[in-house]
DNA sequence: AAGCACTTGTACCGAATTGTACAAAATCAT
DNA sequence: ATGATTTTGTACAATTCGGTACAAGTGCTT
């Protein structure tokens, strides 16, 4: 499988197929099926049987999926058969509830640091984590090799700071500023605004 | 424009428009265009068009769109014209944050109350809020009328509540949850699962 | 007043996505 | 062993979605 051809919407799709696997895994059952996954996640089980089947034939015909085969394979189709250190800017409620956040460890990531701009902040902790300063925070992340970033900065911040996250060689940032980033074509992101969640629902209300 | 009509889509987009609008209110812009907004939020000029026309036509050939009569079209049509009470479930860091989150009064939403199942936790205060035992939650959300809520429980625990929140009538949940929401039809989820989105962007590093 | 620049809304078309159906393989029951 | 059942992977069809292109309206400049 070549990672430039397989479509964004099915590659969105895989960790929730693997977050459904890990859940299985946890309760101690071994195998499943197209159609037992898709009723977890809401999905159709043919949409499923081709999702999985652009990276190869993981399946058995009569049996289904061995989910620890399946979660092994999805979690090297996604790069998460590792631990990405990630780095979270601005030390608000959300990046403190981040920082402290127990659902990364399972899942391939681990917040190594955390960065701040307000002066009174820089020094002080959160759980174990020591807030720094964002002047010297391009430095730090070149020096760490971090490449994944969480934004937690307010909407009027968040440009700037994600122009020098890019220049600190951040490839992906999780942006909870409302609002678009403006980024090369070489970094991914990804957003999580609340308001824009609900904005989404009250349409069908 | 009819409802049912419209694809998910084109709703998921319309959020975003309006978010964008509201920031160039906000710099004191008057009128814009599909190609600018579509520069700031990184969507076509016709696709942004396109959307915009399928619930009426409300740009003027040469001059673009006026931002105010757009914003206050979008905001009626995603009915954010008015405030929707919101109830926070899970008194975690999370719950803390959205309790907290000073984004939601611009964008149509309020936080009234937040519960939690902890004995120890309830009664205690979050800002002015005390927090309150979900085993009265489902008629505290009847009584109020609450149509809309985030879950910010543990995943072992959100299924249970996601029912709970169901019969007391919320017809849309934010859920915070690492898993996937079993609800009716008329029952709309949006998921928030800072691990899913991160593992969506490793995919391309 | 005429020409130019800008912009919308939409018709058309190709691409992308999803659904349907089934052959083939594996297991299970008798 | 044989037939029934389950399930995958994929070919084909249908639908949805996005891009291209342009007529027509608006305002600006000269």
């Amino acid at each position: 499988m070549n990672a430039e051809k397989i479509p964004d919407i099915i590659v969105g799709r895989l960790p929730v197929y693997l977050r459904a696997l890990q859940r299985m895994a946890d309760k101690g059952l071994k195998t499943t099926s197209s159609q037992e996954l898709g009723d977890q996640v809401g999905i159709s089980a043919a949409q499923i049987r081709k999702d999985i089947s652009q990276f190869g034939e993981f399946g058995k015909q009569g049996t289904g999926y061995s989910i620890e085969f399946l979660t092994e394979r999805l979690r090297s189709i996604l790069k998460v058969d590792r631990i990405w250190d990630v780095v979270v800017v601005g030390a608000g409620d959300m990046g403190h509830a981040l920082s402290n956040y127990q659902g990364f460890a399972d899942r391939g990531f681990h917040v190594v640091a955390i960065f701040d701009n307000k002066k009174e902040k820089v020094g002080s902790k959160i759980g174990e984590f020591t807030i720094e300063d964002t002047e010297t925070m391009v430095e730090r992340i070149k020096s760490m090799g971090v490449k994944i970033a969480m934004l937690t900065v307010p909407a009027t911040a968040a440009q700037d700071v994600a122009k020098k996250l890019v220049q600190a060689g951040v490839r992906a940032i999780l942006n909870y500023a409302p609002i678009t980033l403006n980024v090369p074509n070489n970094v991914k992101v990804q957003y999580i605004d609340p308001s824009t969640h609900l904005q989404r629902m009250t349409f069908y209300l």
